[in-house]
DNA sequence: GGCAAAAGTTAGACATGGCTAAGTTTTCTA
DNA sequence: TAGAAAACTTAGCCATGTCTAACTTTTGCC
């Protein structure tokens, strides 16, 4: 969940200058008092930063951990597309796989990219 | 939870016989009492057959619930390993991976994999 | 056949992640 | 600038999945 969380958080930021409940309960498809929930655990978890009522921003912890899922997110889906799936179910699969893939696997997945372009 | 139960009770019936809480449990590092409670799950969702303190059998539902895990499995780990993955690591992640992967990326998975070894 | 060990279950606790209903705060707008 | 609408929180419920402690049943063996 956490992932999740903080890879959005992230890119709210980064697109809307804050990151907002509605949005991420539009996002997520679960509704206000969830995600409420969820950031005082993620608080609590010492990856966000934030006071009732206001916008959520994300801690130095938050935000390395954000760049670590956004990274894996961005090769899971680059890798999905390479093989030929289309991009909903390339975006759709990843957020999934994504939680799962080691390092090593990340890592081969790269690797098997290479050939069809290296934009480093 | 219920795919990794049926998909492991499924291997255990065929090299076993039967499939017992305590290997179950063993095998996902859980203790007995989760076990239990799981497969009272199960057999409430009509995935397995059984009365108390005896073996675990699968359901016609289970079954086929369990073929496609396996499936799914099976080509998973060999995706993962033709890409050069460690088998340690291929059954570890892939053991995540098979829950997200969508049949439209396991086809492409299959598609990928046709050029090393084509056994069907 | 009886008893000890192994296997399994029950009860009760806890964490996570979801919901609805109801209340509070902030924002927008007439 | 007041009042309504939108956003957010709180309280309390539920399901899932995990645990420990204690109890029951089955199994294996002398
Ligand atoms: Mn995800
Ligand atoms: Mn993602
Ligand atoms: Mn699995
Ligand atoms: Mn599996």
């Amino acid at each position: 969940m956490a992932e999740d969380y903080v890879e959005l958080i992230a890119e709210l930021i980064e697109s809307r200058g804050e990151a907002r409940p509605v949005e991420i309960a539009e996002r997520f498809g679960v509704k206000p008092p969830t995600v409420t929930k969820n950031i005082s655990r993620l608080k609590a978890a010492g990856l966000v930063r934030r006071e009732p009522y206001r916008a959520i921003f994300l801690t130095d912890a938050g935000q390395e951990l954000a760049e670590a899922c956004r990274r894996r997110h961005r090769i899971v889906v680059a890798f999905l597309l390479s093989l030929g799936i289309d991009e909903e179910t390339a975006e759709r699969d990843a957020e999934g796989i994504e939680h799962h893939v080691s390092e090593t696997t990340l890592k081969a997945f790269e690797q098997a990219l290479v050939p069809s372009q290296s934009d480093t």
